[in-house]
DNA sequence: GCCCGGTTCAAGCGCTCGTTTAAAATCGGG
DNA sequence: CCCGATTTTAAACGAGCGCTTGAACCGGGC
């Protein structure tokens, strides 16, 4: 039943980081809960951050795949995507990683958010390594399909679109709610939240 | 010259937990750069969470009351704001902390932007209660400005509001830029950031 | 049967963590 | 000037950290 030592280590490692945070997680922490030995970390990936950079390349290469084919699907023809296709697809990719099958969804997108988010300086090169040519293609095409917007604009607008993307998948948008305020506690329909995502991201993009 | 103990150490946590977050930074870290002893944390403040309690109220206080004072000058008299209103009241209360007179302004913000993206739900909870009522007076008379929104929705553009600014003042959004794209290594003008910021954020709010 | 490369293990390395203790330093009021 | 309270200090506590070591385990080919 059980996958092998290494997957067992990459998948709750991706739930703690996700949960806890890379800094805060501890390998025991991690091994522990894979039924595996702190040395196999080791072993297997080198070092706590090469275990984060197998779970992150682990996690993002379905999202950047998928990224890409959806893009050289608008490109084909010689065809020419407008924001809305840029945005559907670049933020439903994203989005929709908490939906898959197995149930490791949740996990893998809560995680992918929180690193985006974390502080440590390298942790954010690292990620942005892996997601760098994908997304800086899709910046292109956003400036493709908004000429009237100058090239400042266009790139603060797309870093909104990535850094929303990032909260609503670590689960942080949907708790900066002022809690003080009433019940609201219904954790809200996920695909409504993703369509308002979506609204709100196109609505910056168009916005004069 | 310099203050004294407790509130060197609150400066130095400012700017440390702002930079590293709060789980990778140690109270040695703190102490070591405030010329102080690690006893001394204990001391003033009970614990490390103690500590970060006081930084979050510290910091808080004055946006908290410029908040709460603006709301107030737009409903004197019966008066009524609009989104423009409470948008620019909100967020630029936030980035304008960056500069304060004292050399502290990006430290403060960037720390404030960094709590609420911690993953420790109980930080998010200490930070959130800090925030809490004037907050949920803003969602109030935001409601109040958009008849046409739906209250599920006006909540959600809200929080996109609180995390946008949450990623400005971290510093996040300025470095999600595609790398791999050409230079824009030049720190745009941060006015310029923030008038982009303010714009985005009605976009989303007057999205249909 | 035996050995071998690839894995996994228990144990321990040196170090840093947050916290505690008790003594020294500091200071204002009688 | 000295006393009592407040503040700051050095030193240590136990726990946990990331990482390493050397031995045990395992399945398949000679």
């Amino acid at each position: 039943m059980s996958a092998g030592t290494k997957d067992r280590i990459l998948g709750v490692a991706e739930r703690l980081f996700g949960e806890r945070g890379y800094a805060a997680t501890s390998l025991r922490a991690v091994t522990d809960a894979a039924g595996a030995n702190v040395a196999a970390v080791n072993y297997h990936f080198g070092s706590k951050e090469g275990l984060l950079r197998a779970v992150v390349d682990r996690a993002m290469r379905p999202v950047n795949d998928e990224r890409r084919r959806l893009l050289e699907e608008f490109l084909a023809d010689g065809g020419r995507p407008d924001v809305a296709d840029l945005v559907e697809a670049f933020v439903r990719t994203g989005a929709n990683l908490a939906r898959r099958r197995d149930g490791d969804g949740p996990a893998v997108s809560r995680f992918l958010g929180r690193v985006m988010c974390e502080p440590d300086p390298e942790i954010r090169q690292l990620f942005a390594d892996e997601v760098g040519g994908v997304e800086g293609r899709y910046l292109e095409e956003l400036n493709r399909a908004l000429p009237g917007v100058s090239a400042p604009d266009v790139a603060f607008r797309y870093r909104v679109m990535v850094g929303l993307l990032a909260l609503h998948q670590a689960g942080a948008l949907a708790d900066l709610a002022p809690h003080g305020a009433s019940g609201e506690t219904a954790p809200t329909d996920a695909d409504a939240e993703t369509d308002r995502l979506v609204a709100a991201v196109l609505a910056v993009f168009r916005a004069p």
